[in-house]
Order: structure tokens, then sequence, then C-alpha cells
RNA sequence: GGAGGCGUGGUGUAGUGGUUAACAUGCCUGCCUGUCACGCAGGAGAUCGCGGGUUCGACUCCCGUCGCUUCCGCCA
């Protein structure tokens, strides 16, 4: 080793000792006769004195140092003098009297500053992540991400858990979001997908008789960017043969709680609560509801079906609904910005959003004339409101409603400051509807996927109102995002005959893209269940990280990596071999 | 596919229809023996993303375009 220690080794206890250190120059301090230098590695940082009194060939070297050289520097541990002492500093008591300054490499001055204080753009940072990566935020979030890798691992497999690697080429399928699509040389005209997920790869573990799978699966999805979305991201994925849902829960809960308990040493207790998705729906607006501040939904639709407001009636009448929230101290908030929460519900399709103003009187809005007294009365009562909270209202069909006062609420606990630091709230999410309507292509569409068990008590609805079965399927919720998500799946060939008959897939169609899997459930599936977290938002959430990016060492940004270029253009050979013609760029298609 | 935001020395920001384009930090030089966001003095560094238009005059206003970003659509 070039080095005796890192950086973060030593304090009072080495005092004495001769040591040798390698790493990076995080600053020069030079005083005209004593240099000193902030030397950085991964484990710390440590001052370095070099004085010309005990050794000038060092000193002259250290003159010529510069930020983000790498430097090997000898001497002995010291104590510094006492009011010297550095508190800020993990290795603040001590400091290394130079005798020996050597230059590894030098350095240009670099794009970023190595700062955390100092962030620079995203762009900056993905192109010269190398150097992004130095900052000490980032190197911590590295090793929580290890940790948490670690402990998950350890985790799963003292509980018997097997970790097994699915294939990363896989056959495409048109469901869920667009495949990532590898071209086949050997055999042209073909290509291979990367997975979405290994979904159908586990479920074969299971009639495998693997009994309990898991993978740190890193899945492919070309979608567009999203702030808490990567085209390639990784999940805690698992997979269990004889179990319900509640064992599901209890091996994710424990992943959860070792996860947070290695990342970061918080104590998540187990035993989440649960929520059905229409309790979520109807209280909170989303699936995934944040249950860290209150403000939740008003429903008022009983209350202005026969009002005299047309606004509110008449979505009534055309079977929608009228709810709203109830902004505490929200009176206050001038008109722009409650216009501008009109714009917010917007965006999910709303028309507009209605308002009044609670105060002392009464209630203070344009829209007050409309109601009687009663009514007005009724809907004080209904929102339980006090002089001066703010009540809006969102009328409009179910889904719209929900949606737009969900986000809002959201939007407000953010914008008025509700949501109150390092509080997880986790929540299991349970009895999601088996099937969504597609509007535009007319038909029914798995919520999840096809492979989902349904309810055993809806089972008899499946042919004849497909839109009241509930499937057996859950997703973990914390602070309002999506942790990940699973179910029981289908093991019985005739169940998933008429899963696939509700969709519209036909025998054919289902054998040519499913054939495998269906033909592996003849032989035998045992029940089965299981579940994916996504490892990137949880450690993200560990780390307490502003961006999913921040903990991912390489992350692309719109599906550009900005550390390499890709995607680029390949060889004109290369396009031979795979018999590929390329017949357009964006610009120049339709 | 659509909507919004941003684009100004290396970096992060300020800015106004007419400026010498400001500040911080970084960089370079000099001074300084106890700093740790060291300090002090000086210096270099920007055709204000790109193209077009309006105007006597555009970094500023308008249109287009590119890049980044957030969101809708899409998607676990």
């Amino acid at each position: 080793m070039l080095r005796t220690h890192t950086c973060g080794d030593l304090s009072k206890q080495h005092i004495g000792e001769r040591v040798t250190l390698c790493g990076w120059v995080q600053s020069v301090r030079d005083h005209g006769g004593v240099i000193f230098i902030n030397l950085r590695d991964r484990y710390g940082e440590t001052q370095i004195v070099c004085d010309p009194r005990r050794d000038q060939e060092s000193h002259r070297e250290a003159e010529r140092v510069r930020k983000e050289w790498v430097v090997r520097a000898s001497g002995v541990v010291e104590a510094r003098p006492p009011e010297s002492l550095n508190p800020n500093m993990a290795t603040g008591e001590i400091e290394i009297a130079c005798d020996k300054l050597e230059t590894l490499s030098v350095a240009q001055t670099p794009p970023l500053e190595i700062d955390d204080s100092k962030v620079a753009n995203e762009e900056i940072r993905l192109r010269y992540r190398y150097l992004d990566l130095r900052r000490p935020s980032m190197q911590r979030n590295l090793t929580i991400r290890h940790r948490v890798a670690q402990a998950v691992r350890q985790y799963l497999s003292d509980r018997g858990f097997l970790e097994i690697e699915t294939p990363l080429f896989v056959r495409s399928t048109p469901e869920g979001a667009r495949d990532f699509v590898v071209p086949s040389r050997l055999y042209p005209g073909r290509f291979y997908a990367l997975p979405q997920s290994p979904q159908l790869y586990k479920q074969l573990l299971m009639v495998a008789g693997v009994d309990r799978y898991f993978q740190l699966a890193p899945c492919f999805r070309d979608e567009d960017q999203r702030a808490d979305r990567q085209p390639v991201h990784t999940q805690i994925d698992l997979e269990m043969s004889f179990v319900d849902e509640a064992d599901v829960f209890e091996v994710v809960e424990g992943i959860v709680a070792t996860a947070f308990k290695a990342g970061s040493g918080i104590e998540v207790a187990t035993g989440f609560p649960r929520m059905s998705y229409q309790e979520a729906i109807d209280r909170y607006g989303l699936d995934k509801p944040d249950t860290r501040f209150g403000m939740e939904l008003i429903d008022y639709t009983d209350l202005v079906a026969d009002c005299g407001f047309s606004i509110f009636s008449k979505a009534v009448a055309n079977g929608g609904q009228v709810k709203g929230l109830n902004i505490k101290g929200g009176a206050t908030m001038p008109r722009r910005e409650i216009d501008e929460l009109g714009e917010f519900v917007k965006i999910y399709k709303a028309k507009g959003l209605a308002w009044m103003r609670v105060t002392d009187d009464g209630l203070e809005s344009s829209i007050a004339k409309f109601f009687t007294e009663q009514e007005l009365t009724a809907i004080r009562e209904r929102a339980q409101a006090e002089p001066s909270d703010l009540l809006v209202f969102v009328a409009d069909t179910p889904k719209v409603v929900a949606t737009s006062l969900g986000w809002l609420r959201n939007h407000l606990a953010r914008k008025l400051d509700l949501i109150p630091d390092d509080v997880y709230n986790f929540i299991w999410i349970t009895d999601f509807p088996m099937f969504d309507w597609n509007e535009e292509e007319n038909r029914w569409e798995p919520m999840h996927h096809m492979f989902t068990m349904p309810k055993q008590e809806d089972m008899q609805f499946l042919a004849s109102d497909p839109g009241r079965v509930k499937g057996r399927l859950y997703d973990l919720v914390l602070n309002g995002m999506e942790l990940g998500s699973g179910s029981i799946r289908i093991n019985r060939p005739d169940i998933q005959a008429e899963v696939m008959n509700v969709i519209g897939m036909d025998r054919a169609e289902a054998e040519r893209r499913f054939g495998f899997l269906l033909k592996a459930f003849d032989f035998g599936a045992p029940p089965h269940g299981g579940f994916a977290l996504g490892l990137d938002r949880l450690v993200a959430q560990i780390a307490q990280a502003e961006s999913m990016r921040d903990v991912i060492a390489f992350p692309y940004a719109s599906g550009v990596s900005l550390v390499d270029g890709s995607p680029a253009e390949i060889d004109e050979q290369q396009l031979r071999e795979l018999r590929i013609r390329v017949v357009g760029t964006e610009g120049d298609q339709k």
C-alpha cells in the first residue's frame, strides 16, 4: 500500500505515530510560512501541515500543489494546539506534521467545485460525474446504497431466499411500458428486449420449485423522463411459493426495516397500516396517499346535488362528484395564489377550482349567492370550517375530482409547509381493482399485470362485471411515494384463461406471447406471490437524497448518458451485420 | 405527442430597451507562520445557448430552434 492510513482514520490515539496518507487536495491554505493542506479521500479529510522549519523540500512542493491534485504525505501525527482544534472536523484534534510530500498526479482546474455547499447543475454534474461523486455527500449516498443492498441480501438469504439471476435478453411483450430492444446478429430481423422486470422468469422459478427467490434486478423501461424514474433502475425483486398476502407483507416489511436500519440507523416499526384502494381514493384522491398530514378530501356531493350552482348540480346529475379541501388558515391567501391553484388543478383535467373564504360572518365567495343559507351552513359543517379557512371545490367525474384534489393536496402541503420532517409513513394499499377501463381502446386492461389472482369472492363477476373484480394485489407506499408493488399470482390455467378473456386476449395471442409461462403452469404450479421494491427510491428515502439520481452512480438524463454520450450511432459495418438500415431520424420522418 | 420553467465569465447567481454587463466562488500573481469557507492586494476570464424579427438601439421584447428541467400523456 502507498498509505498506512486513510484520511478518516486518525485521531488522538495515533499521536506520535509516523503515517503516510494518500488523497486529493481539498484545499491549500498558504500562510507565507506554514502551509495547510486538507487531504480528502472516501473516508474523510485530514489536515497536513507543511512547515518550512521542519522540511524545506516538502514545503516547496506544498507551494506548488493545487486543488484536486493527488498527493501522498508522510509525517508524524501530532495533537493540534488547543486554540487550533477544529470541532467541525472528524479528525479535527490532530494533524500531520509533514516531512515528505509527493505529487502522484496533477489535476486541471475542475469544471465544477468539489464542495457540498456549491452544487453545480445537473447537466454538468452528470457529464463530470466522476468529479461530482468525489463530494462527501455523494460518497455517503454510494455507501448507504451499498450497505442497504448488503443488508437486504443478508436478510433474505437468512430467510431461505435464493438469489438467482434471470436473463437480460428476453422476449418483447407489448404489455406495460415500451421495451428497450436489442437486435440479434445471428438471427437477423429478430430482437431481444431488455426486461422491464423479471416477472415471468421468477414465476417460472416457482414452478421449478425454488420456493423462495430474490434478485437485485436491473429493470429497463423506455419511458419519458420523470424526477422519480430512470430508464434503468434496480428492483429488489422477490417471489415466494405457498404464501398469502400476509406472508409477503411480513417479508417486505422486514426488508424495509432492515434497509433503513442498515442505511441510516433509523428504526422502522413494522406492521404497516393497510388501506384499501377505494379508501385511499376517497380520502386522499390518490392510490399513493401521503398520510404525513391531514387536509383530507371532503365529499359534498350529496349536499349540493340540488343546489342552485349549476356547475355543482350538473356535475352530480351527470354521475360526477363535488369534493374539496379545507385549507386551514388559507383565507388570507391572495386572489392571485388562489387562481394559481385553479391553474394547478387544470393540469389534471379539472375545469376549475371553486372557492369560499370562511369569515366570522359566514362564507365569502363569488359563488355563495347560488346557495341557500341552509346549504352554506351544511357545507361549513361538513368541512368543519372555522373563520380564516379557505374551502376549495372541484366538481367533475370521480376520477378527475380525485386526481386533481389529490395532487392539489400534496402541492399545498409542500407550499404551506405542512409536512413534518423525519416521519416515515408506510402504508399498504390493498384491494385494487383487477382491471382498468381503457377509454381509447374501449377495452379492459389489467391494473397490474394479467397474472394477478382475482379475489376469491369476486371470481364470479369476471365475465359479467369485470370492473367490480378486485385483485390480490398490493402496493407499498411511503410518504406518498410508491415504493413497490406485488401480487398473489394466478397458478391455475382455468382462471388464467378467464382473465385473458376479460382483456380480450385470445388463446393464440396468449400462446404466442406467454406460451412458455402458460405451458409451465400445466406442469404443477404452486400457489405463489411476490413483490418488487424500487431500490433506487428506497435508498433515496433512506439517504434523504434530493433526487433518486443522487443515489445512482451514473444516472441517465432524458435517456442519455452524459458520461459516455450514449445512445450513439454505430458503425455502418455493425448495422450491416445486424441487417439494420436507419431509414430516417426524427427530423425527416413523416 | 403536449404544457410550464431555466439557459449571462470555469461554477453558482444578479440584472436593466441605452450599463464599463454586477456579485460570490473558482483560477493566476504577489504578500502573510496556526489556518480550516484563512486573510489582504492585484489580475485574467462573458461576442448574455443558437438563428431570425421588432427597434435609432436587444443580454432585455417577439418568433423559431437547441439543450437541461418539472409536469400531463405514457409508466410500477
